[in-house]
DNA sequence: CCTATATTTCTATAATTATCGAATCATGAA
DNA sequence: TTCATGATTCGATAATTATAGAAATATAGG
């Protein structure tokens, strides 16, 4: 069963489509999706994706304050993790409210 | 049945993230797709979003460019349309691969 | 052709973003 | 305390992006 969940505002929204929106930080949450719940510090990060480690904080801490990625203190190092609720929200609200002003369809219908 | 559908390259689902990540863009998106297939046209996006014309259309053509919004000409208006398919593929694209890399938990489970 | 409407292109400008090295801070170990 | 490691902050710079007014283009109608 699906709960509902409040709709995030367009400025909320936009910022976390922002953080997406960028090769490098791209390939930073992929890397941590396929991580999975135990996640990634920020050196594994920059090993794989080839960044210096002043730009990956930087990166990650864009993707953090889209919500999207949560970092945890390990030691010395920081694990960060995908935030999958938070991704599966963020792909939802992109047909949300579909032909809701459509003047002859379906409503709530996702048209092709 | 769900058709298997070739995944964007990180560049690709980048440029569109990207496109999205702006809220008059955003809005923009948002207006279309609630008018369904049907769509709008420059001038009525213009109306309800409030931005002046040559603005629009550097938007709706980003838009375009990353795949996510059609355009065609009706008479001497410029019919703007959502692609709902293409925004299903980028919600699908963000959880692709979830855990594959990791290493005790079941693959392919969405993790939470 | 002339006019009106709809959109685009051009141009300029303001604002934001990405990148990295150097210095600094935080943690754990000897 | 001293050292080593991992991460962040700072500062500078290059590149990109958003915005809109003015001029140009496209279409439809008379």
């Amino acid at each position: 069963m699906k709960q509902s969940i409040p709709p995030p505002s367009t400025e909320i929204a936009a910022a976390a489509f922002a953080a997406l929106g960028s090769e490098a930080r791209l390939a930073v949450l992929h890397a941590l999706v396929r991580a999975g719940p135990e996640g990634l510090a920020i050196g594994d990060l920059g090993a794989r994706c080839g960044v210096a480690g002043s730009t990956l904080t930087f990166h990650v801490k864009i993707l953090a304050q889209a919500g999207l990625v949560r970092r945890v203190r390990d030691g010395r190092r920081i694990l960060c993790a995908a935030d999958a609720d938070a991704l599966r929200r963020l792909g939802d609200y992109l047909l949300a409210g579909c032909c809701a002003d459509a003047p002859s369809a379906e409503k709530d219908a996702v048209h092709g």
